[in-house]
DNA sequence: ATACTTGCAAAACATTTGCAGTGAG
DNA sequence: CTCACTGCAAATGTTTTGCAAGTAT
């Protein structure tokens, strides 16, 4: 049965909260402002959990450490910006890309990621 | 300068040879069969030079170590097999995705991994 | 009470780096 | 002869695991 510590509480609440996928160093440390002595194992261990419930989704892009968001949002895709690095979620999609594949392959699902400048750092260039 | 070592002969000759992405265990094992006494570090530091020289290409995806390919191919996507997990090149590309960005983003570049069964995993089935 | 959770430290991994020896130029 | 390159081992950095202690139910 799983029980609701107040670690875990923290955590998920960071999740919940969060705009934008997370980094579990960027959850732990917002996590240690309730509950100071939170360890990292206990991150990772409940990223874990929640990964395999369904209730987390991993997002990971090239040579970067995977980031956390909550799975129940919608079909959607991320966007990373060159010069922060902070990565947004796209709401948008093209849908069929089906058609991309060789002949003879089936195409289940797709994942796409665009980089560029966010609207905040361009602004700032 | 650039020197031209029995190490870095090999290896160069394993990437250009495969017709897929390949992780640097891989290199290294088909490598050794060259160079017997071939050393790890040898494999990612050359791999790294190739890679800022701008010859050789990285290829990640999710949850997997990142693989390797030459970089004069034209611009493309992947494929991943759920089944046998390799990886293959996709020539096609839908090109337009600047649309899809939030307002006051900028579109760089993109990426496109699709999943689903190669032909040679779906026929099995 | 019981069994799930936690923190810490150690273990696993992949990748990088320090260093002294090797070899291409 | 030089300096880039190499192998090895040690160092990194991230994620996982073992274990004894803690705590929600």
């Amino acid at each position: 049965m799983k029980k609701l510590t107040r670690q875990r509480t923290a955590i998920e609440q960071v999740i919940t909260q969060a705009d934008r996928p997370l980094l579990p160093q960027e959850i732990l440390e917002v996590a240690k402002k309730q509950v100071t002595d939170l360890g990292m194992a206990t991150v990772y261990r409940n990223l874990k959990t929640m990964l395999e419930d369904g209730n987390l989704c991993a997002v990971e892009l090239p040579g970067q450490n995977t980031r956390y968001e909550l799975a129940d949002l919608k079909h959607h895709h991320h966007f990373q910006c060159l010069t922060c690095k902070q990565v947004f979620d796209i709401h948008s999609c093209l849908g069929d890309f089906a058609s991309l594949a060789p002949p003879g392959f089936e195409v289940e699902s797709h994942e796409i990621t665009l980089y560029g400048r966010c609207a905040a750092c361009k602004s700032k260039a």
